[in-house]
DNA sequence: GATATTGAGGACTATTCTAGTACTATATGA
DNA sequence: TCATATAGTACTAGAATAGTCCTCAATATC
């Protein structure tokens, strides 16, 4: 289905949640309740955002998370990136080598152009565009051939 | 990593072999050799694309497949589409009345944008383009705004 | 300073999905 | 009639994912 691993899924209604109130700091409870993800998930999911730098932390009493980059800043693909790794469809497409099957595909480097695509795609859409109600990237151009090089 | 299955990229590559020798039919063995896939699991796969009308099939002694369109009417979007099923990123996608969590999420329809987006990049890369030593698809512009209705 | 609250970090388990294989039936050319 | 090749289905082992739990560290409040 080409399907994000729900984590990823997760991950994006949280940092959505985040980002549609920026103002004061939430904590894990507020989040699971929010949003209605198990505790248990949210606490990992948190806890992993903070590394990532999407979120600061406070810890103790009164403390919580809140955003640390704007809306605008993080997109699609950032969150893609972090929860699943490196945009890279295929094996092969890692490694500029080619996979397992080198001999017999007749492929090679078309994958990347491929990822380039698919990256450019997602990284036309942040966060301030998945909470906006009704507002979209402005006017997003991928012109395919820029993605060559 | 966002990645396909490993069988979406046999297909591809299957795919991508029957197209560059549109002449004659091919059996499952030659192209288990061709490719360098395991003979079960190409035969697997062929039968899976004759059954999706990308090959037509040959019965009997000296049997085999060919491709059953044009390489350019068979883009990447229609192979992920077969392999995974419609392309959508999350649950909630497919059914436009959001998923589970549905009280909390901020995002809504959402997804759907980000959907078309994807798919839009993957249709705009044809078997055709895949085979070409370097041809790229001459010039596919994705206004994201032309996505939304 | 004691205590309650909340995050940090890691380990562990159950479940689901994927990939790969095997086996039987059917069609066709020689 | 036999050799060859596809059609169809069922099964198994392995890997990846999702989810939970437990212990430690920091801070606010009383
Ligand atoms: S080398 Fe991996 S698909 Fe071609
Ligand atoms: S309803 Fe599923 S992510 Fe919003």
């Amino acid at each position: 289905m080409l399907k994000l691993s729900k984590l990823t899924d997760y991950t994006t209604v949280i940092l959505s949640f985040m980002a549609s109130n920026t103002a004061h700091i939430h904590s894990a409870l507020e989040v699971a309740e929010a949003t209605g993800i198990a505790l248990p998930t949210v606490s990992k999911l948190l806890k992993l955002l903070v590394k990532a730098k999407f979120l600061r932390s406070v810890r103790g009493a009164k403390g919580g998370y809140n955003l640390a980059k704007r809306p605008e800043e993080i997109t699609m693909a950032d969150i893609i990136n972090l929860m699943e790794g490196p945009i890279a469809l295929t094996e092969c497409s890692i490694t500029q080598q080619g996979c397992g099957q080198a001999s017999g595909c007749h492929i090679g480097g078309k994958w990347s152009l491929i990822n380039r695509t698919v990256h450019n795609a997602l990284e036309s859409v942040s966060l301030a565009d998945m909470i906006m109600p009704s507002a979209f990237p402005s006017e997003v151009l991928i012109p395919v051939k820029s993605l060559l090089r």
